[in-house]
Formats: C-alpha cells, structure tokens, sequence
DNA sequence: GTGAAAGCGCTAACAT
DNA sequence: ATGTTAGCGCTTTCAC
C-alpha cells in the first residue's frame, strides 16, 4: 500500500507563518482567532489539502464522534432499517458509526464490546427484540457509565433508554380498524409470547375489542413463530376446527402472508370471506395477493431517535427524562386490499 | 459521560516492574519475550482490565484495521446482505467497519469518504449497482493508491477489484432449466437496459437459447425497473398482445411476482399453463403464490470476498491478480412451485 | 489574539 | 530478552 504522507498541522502552520496552535483554533472554530488570520490559514488548508487526522484528535481530545452499533440479525428488515436510520442521524450529527453483529452466535456480543471499547466509540446502540434473558455484557457497560440505548430490548430496571414502536397501541389500531369495519368476529395469530412485542400487541388488540364488548376466547388465538408457514399452519388448523372469524389479526406480515394463503387454499377469498390485517409492513406486504393491510412500524424512525438520544446524553451528559426513558414511537395503519370494510 | 480513567500500558508496567516496550511487546505477540514475563504480563493486564487504546496504537502504527463501507440503499436486500457478508467476514480477520451511505443523496459520497479518510480507514469498499456513470470520488481515491474494493460496481477500464455474481451464468443457468423442463416459448422482462446486470442476464439467457437453436423475438422482452407494478404490467401487456409463451424469465423476483399476479388475474396457472423463474431468491420468493423458483445470488458472499480481498490488499500490499480484477461468484438454482417441468 | 510546553497512549528503531 | 529514546499529529493549559 502506498502510504502517502499527509500534509500535518504543523505544515500548515509553517506556511502560514503561524503556531500550530492558531492552526489548530481554526481547525476547531474557536472565535479568538483574528477573522484574518483564520481566512488566511482556512486558504492554505484548502491549498495543501490538508485533512485532519481523526486519531490524533481524539487521541488528544478524548473523543471519537463515533458510535458502535451491535445488531442482531442482518436478514431481519426490521434491524436493517433501524441500521439505516441511525447511519443517516448520526451522520447529520457528525458521527459515524461502526458496525457489530451477533447474528452468527451470541457470544460474539463481548468481543465486539471489546473491540468497540478498545476504538473508543463513544457511546454504545443494541439493536436486538427483547426475548432472552438480559445480557450481562450490557448491563456492564451500563454500570460502568457508558452511554447505551438500545432499540426494542427492555431491561426490567429501565437500566438504559430503549427506544421501540409503541406495540400496544398498534394492537388497539388494528382492532379499531376491524371493528370499524364491521367485524364481530374475531381471531388472532401472535410472535412467540416469550416476546414482550407479542403480548404488548395482543394486550392492546383485546383491550380496544374488550371496550367494545367484545371477547375473544383463546380458541381463537394461535401463536406462531413470526414465520410464513407458522401462519399457514395455524390459519389451517383454525379452519380444520371450525372457528369462524371474518377477521384474523396476525402479529407480523410473513406470518399473515401465510395464513392468508391458507385461507385461499380453502377456497375462502380474502377479504370477501375473512379480512386479514398483519404487523410490520415489510416490502412483501405491498405485493401480496391481496396486498396486505397492516400496522406499519416506523423502523427507520427508531434507529434515528436511538441515534439521536445516544449522541444527546454523550453531549448533554445527562438528560434527565430520557437517560432512564423508554420511547415509544407510533405504529400507523395501512390500508391495503385485505381487509374488508362492511359498512361501506 | 464519566470518563473512567482507564488502564493504561504505563501503569502495565509499572505494575510488572518492566518497561512500557516490554508490555507492548507483548500486546503485539511479539516473540522476543521471556516466556515467564509473558506470562506474569499477561496476568497482570487481566487483573487491572487492561485495555489498549486503539486510537493511541493508531497514532503510532499507522494502522486502525478499519475498513470504510460506503452502502447505496438499505431498502435493497442485496445490499443489507452484502454488508452482513462484509462486517462478519472482516471481523474475522480483526477488523471492524464504518459505514456510510448514499440513499439520501449521492452528494454524500464525497463526504462520507472525507469523514472516513479522517478517520484513516485502511480501505474502502463500495457496496453499489453499475448504472450511473464512474464515481469520480471513488476514481480519486484509487488513484491516490488507496485500496478499494466494490461489490456489483464495475470500472470499464478495471480499475479497481470487483466483486460480483456472475449475471450471465446466470441467464445461462434459468435458460437451460427451462429448456430442460421441456419449454418452447420463451418470455423475458428484464431490468432497466443500462444496468450491466441486465444486459449479462440477457446475453446468458440468449446465448443458452441460442445454442438449442432457440431465438426470442424482441416481442417477447420487455424492460421493467425491477418493480412488482412494472413486472405486472408487462405481463398484462405480453398477453394483451397475444404473445404466448410457456416460460418466463424475470430480472429479479419482485419484478416476477408482479408477473406471476398478471397471469394469474388474466386466469392463467402458475406453472401449469406459464412457467416462471426469478432471480435473487429475497424472502419473499419462498411465500409467494406459487412459491417462486429462481436464481439465487450469493450476497453475503459476495460481501465476505469483498472484504477478503480489501484486506489482502491492505496487508499484502500489493496481489496481482486480484487487485484489477473481477471476481465473479455463481449464483445457484433454487427449484420451487412456479416452475413446471414438461418431461416429468 | 497568539505562542510555548506538555502530554494523550502507544509503537519503532535502536541500543544493550 | 529487555530498556531507552523519539516520535505519531493533534489538543490542552497556561503564559504573554
């Protein structure tokens, strides 16, 4: 490799007749800088193309502007977005942000830890579902001071700020719409109910129906493993057992997609004969057959706000309500062509 | 933020009664240390929690190993893969990504470049399709020796290595199935022609063809740009014309599902009275209606090469035959329902 | 408004 | 096998 030597403060300075000092003021808008002094050094900046060396500057300094973000699975569209929204928020903040992923074993998660720790990045994002026990590697950090926020993983202490879709309301909103409709009838296929997501989403599903009376009974609820066959499956047995419903909320599209193929195979239409409303808003969900109404999730507003508030309690060192908080940003439905509206 | 003294190599040695060097030797698994002081070292580092500040070895070595990822959208699941292919694959050989992106604006290009050169990434990998003209950002860096590595972006003039999927094995691969499965007729709806993507998927395609004896008509291609709506409406088109065919082959899947809905609406079977083959294999092919068969491109695998070839840049200096060159990865066959095989 | 001195935590090059 | 001497390129502190 070619290791060209850059041009450094000190050049700088030289040729500008100048301390390295005065040079370095410019370099960090510091205003006791006499307005010509500065035009003059900024010039010969540009001239020599002097870039600033990063680790010199934080070596010194003691700062990074740069973030690490360890994410749990890349397939995941959910985690890919948070990514992306973070990325771009930091950016504008100018912060960069260095990438970990556990996705091909857990115990990858101390290393990189390490490994961030180790570059100094300033301030820690996880973005992982709450379902396994919590993770001591993050609790650590926590008590050692280092800003952590994660997305969508809640520590039973509010140990750290987690910022997440508010799942309960996007259940309310889903059985709002379906009553609305018309609907008397009602099923559901949930995640997994060791995810908090799960029985947020279904708490506020029966909660809205329950305002209106309404009860499902729990031969009505299935629970599936976020899959597309999990949704076919359950669908299938619901039928096979003679439930009727003329409208199924599934916790997220896959699982819906599936069980909405289900429906077909059985020769019921959908939205004719059963409505189906599912969860996330994935690409898919646009080009089902029927496209598929669901809750949309703001995924790139989460990994924004994460960003944001990390960056916040780095700068600020502390902020108050959102050190401990927990966001919650709203989910919004989507009107596609599976759900029926009867009043209309 | 506490800012928690930490540890450093001084107070290592302190500790040890050795010198600074000594524990630095160590630390870089040099092997010109007494064996029991190794030891004793090593010890010691454990018990204060030692760790090395990487911005300091940085400033001396002249070495992060740190790669900069500069991404085009996350939306694309090709791309989300590639830079799961890349983080894994470089955290393997000890390094760690930043990243960066251009979905916003490709006018952050040369700022993310700038932000990254600061930070003195040893190498940049670009993750991006081969349609809008050179990146003079990228041509710069090349030419300023800097080692660059890109996924799917190709140089006309090869300046720099690439990592791709063989497109035209490919075409090749979806052509010979069909024939294979006994079809006659062929379709096509490819995507936007400046893509060098899509002329490599056509030419395999065609060449396959060819070599049965087989020529398409151009009434029989269509161009789509890679969306659902665009593969549905050029379905739609297709018979509306009467153009029959008995297979089809579509650019990407999104584009095929699109189709396969035109086909299905016009009340044609998938496959029995249509074959159709995708390319890509996103999840959503697996759950469509049918279950799409299609042409698998290896993504993470494209990104884990990139990375290994970046990295073998950076520490070998110098590797003739891959540092202008174009490593093709092949893509695979995934057999599902939307295929009908006329001779079994 | 500007400069000099010291040092951030480590490694390189040379000594011993 | 280990220590000494110089930095790496910048910021901080304090002096002028």
């Amino acid at each position: 490799m070619t290791r060209t030597k850059r041009i450094t403060i000190q050049q700088v300075a030289d040729e500008a007749g100048v301390s390295v000092q005065t040079v370095s003021r410019v370099l960090n808008n510091r205003s006791d800088v006499a307005i010509e002094t500065r035009k003059r050094i900024n010039e010969i900046m540009l001239e020599l193309g002097y870039r600033p060396n990063a680790m010199a500057r934080s070596l010194a300094s003691q700062r990074t502007r740069t973030l690490g973000l360890i994410t749990e699975d890349f397939t995941d569209f959910f985690f890919t977005q948070v990514i992306a929204g973070a990325v771009n928020e930091a950016r504008e903040q100018g912060y960069l942000i260095m990438l970990g992923s556990t996705e091909r074993n857990l115990q990858d998660e101390p290393e990189y830890i390490r490994l961030l720790s180790e570059r100094h990045v300033e301030g820690f994002l996880f973005s992982r579902h709450s379902t396994e026990s919590e993770s001591m590697y993050i609790v650590d950090l926590i008590r050692k001071g280092v800003p952590v926020v994660t997305t969508a993983y809640h520590f039973l202490d509010h140990l750290c700020t987690v910022v997440d879709v508010d799942n309960y309301s996007g259940g309310r909103l889903a059985a709002h719409y379906l009553i609305e409709g018309g609907h008397k009838q009602f099923a559901m296929i949930c995640g997994p109910s060791r995810w908090k997501a799960v029985n947020d989403r279904s708490e506020g599903f029966n909660q809205e129906l329950k305002w209106k009376g309404i009860i499902i009974g729990s031969e009505f609820v299935r629970e599936g493993d976020w899959s597309y066959v999990s949704g076919y499956q359950a669908a299938k047995q619901l039928m096979m057992e003679g439930k009727t419903f003329s409208a199924l909320f599934v916790h997220n599209d896959q699982t819906a997609i599936g069980a909405m193929r289900a429906l077909s195979e059985a020769g019921l239409q959908v939205p004719e004969d059963g409505s189906v409303i599912g969860f996330d808003d994935i690409p898919a969900a646009a080009y089902s057959d029927p496209p598929l109404t669901t809750i949309r999730q703001p995924m790139r507003e989460v990994g924004a706000v994460a960003a944001r508030l990390l960056i916040q309690v780095i700068e600020g060192g502390e902020s108050k309500e959102c050190l401990d908080g927990e966001v919650l940003l709203q989910p919004e439905l989507v009107r596609r062509a599976s759900c029926m509206n009867h009043d209309i």
